[in-house]
DNA sequence: GATGAATGAGATTTCATTCAT
DNA sequence: AATGAATGAAATCTCATTCAT
């Protein structure tokens, strides 16, 4: 009966310890076999799921990428005003830290480097999407000007969150709990308001 | 004869050439053969005024690096109003995709996921710094908002200028001329006065 | 219920489905998973009746090889004249191409190459007595010249026929019926009577 | 002044011990490592004069196939009579295994097996051809029966030569000096008159 | 008998680095 | 300074074989 789930679990493990791995090593730094090692497996059992190591890593793109992108989705469902959706996907992005930092770090690293220039254009254009929308009804709607490019905005939007991202990966920013939620409000305010007062 | 500049001048055809090469490969697909095809020169003499290939890379960091440095740090000096400050310092990081787009695709691809954390984390320091300055300067002077961590800004203000660069480098943003331009306005009115009207 | 003769069926399924990819792939470029994928059974059944990758090549020799020999035996019982005795080896042996050019394939290909010398060489040896004695037989009944050592002239019968085989299974000669009958009438009459008029 | 032949000593060193190995162990199984150990060259060296394993065996055959081809040319400009230079076809075959039979032992097995198919039809298509021509000059002479086909003929004699060849490679035919001599006798009688009295 | 997930030894190949010239 | 042949450690990936179910 542990069959049909069995199948999974290897997979599920061997996805788990790859991220631990890359985050702790870096994807090219680390070997295939320390992948294995990690989540207990035989060597070869990876290569039974995954077709090779980048493979590898791109799955763990797909399959984490997914949870982020449907999140931001219900987020731009919900319909709030434009400043409240914004503050609401900074929260998404900045709590995965917390959640899970060791996927973070492997997203921060290695996505925007993937050897397959499409791979990571494409992850970039799905999370850009929805908060350019999120712009241009706002603007629609008269909370956000009219005068900036949603296209721009929509990169400068995640080019922010992206970057507190990495400054917590490489320990150059405080990122207890509360220090999140400062990050979260000073980038929600910055990005509403302006710095200039 | 020329022996005293020859030095400097192979030295500098292969740091060209591994910016080149890097920016097309990336560094860790690239191989340091390749780079010594690309200079022109023989595999061995990389190794004669490089002590390795990631000394290489570190090199093309810190060589480079040290242009934008001093540029950002002559626009503090200027000693102009903030929001004119920060302007300037999109114009020069915008800008320099322009003048050199191989260069950006090392420095955007690789700064972060370079082995020695230290290097990247340094790096992104140093031009963090005099951002931060301005912001805390444009505070004490009352022309930015008092109620926001500089330093949180200062990462926010960097994060919206390196994904701009990205865009271009993953060629999902158009980068003509009047783009350029256009992106530099349009970060810097973000920046400054917010995106809510 | 149907048990005892299922044995022999998937058994044969096997066996044939390897043929086939041998033929296809060569022995050793060719995987037991891909005789089970051919043969539509699972991977560790081939493990199930026989013994290894080797094993199962050794079984395509020798139950296929048996079949050749049982026929050209029962040339030499017939008892007819030697260069008649000849034109029927060389039927057999060449129509055989005609009914399974997959096996021929293998055998021309494979027999030759074994990594086990032994099975080889005796593959080659139960072909050959029966040509031998065929000869031998010949010159006692003063059919065929005497002073050419029949051991000799069994391999060069042999070579002929193997050689013709190779140009069909290369593509390099044609294969049609009335070539093969061709090719068996010429190597004939070019080992009894000659080249020279 | 020795950097100019040295290019090709280890070269030739590793050609030589290619033989060697894939003669004592047959290509399959032997090791990369193994032919580098046998020329006493580092691992990696041997692939830097070959791209890869198989294109060492395609060295290895077309680098000495062009000799064989060469001495069988030139029989053929000699412009003796068909059945002399049948002869010394076959005198320079089964001569070249008591000169380098380690060669043999490599082209009989391999040559035959050669994953590429193309590599192996046009090395055994290059040795037929000036074989056919002998005979097609034959029979245009009256030297030889023009009733048979001159194509299949090459085929023949070519399996012929193999096989006795292969004889000695299996060690099941005696191959003394003397009894290559013979070999050389029987099988051009053989070729030449036939075995019927 | 039948399945196919799991194992792990081992092979090819790459490439940073060294070094004799 | 300059060359590029030579080294050899190491990594990915393959696949015959085993085994729990």
């Amino acid at each position: 009966m542990s069959t049909d789930r069995s199948v999974s679990e290897k997979r599920q493990q061997i996805l788990e310890a790859a991220v631990r791995v890359f985050a702790r090593d870096g994807y090219h730094t680390s070997r295939v076999g320390d992948v294995a090692a990690e989540a207990g497996v035989a060597h070869g059992l990876v290569y039974h799921y995954f077709a090779s190591k980048s493979a590898l890593l791109e799955a763990v793109f797909t399959e984490t990428w997914q949870g982020l992108l449907e999140a931001i989705g219900r987020v731009e469902e919900s319909g709030g005003p434009a400043r409240e959706q914004l503050r609401q996907v900074a929260a998404i992005v900045l709590r995965t830290w917390r959640r899970d930092p060791d996927l973070i770090r492997v997203l921060v690293r290695e996505v925007a480097r993937s050897p397959q220039v499409q791979v990571q254009a494409d992850a970039i254009g799905e999370v850009l999407a929805p908060i350019q929308r999120i712009v241009e009804r706002g603007q629609a709607a008269d909370e956000l000007r009219g005068d900036l490019d949603p296209r721009l905005a929509s990169w400068i939007v995640w080019g922010a969150l992206e970057e507190l991202l990495t400054g917590w990966v490489l320990g150059r920013l405080p990122d207890g709990d509360e220090d999140v939620a400062a990050a979260e409000r000073t980038v929600t305010d910055l990005l509403a308001d302006g710095l200039v007062r």
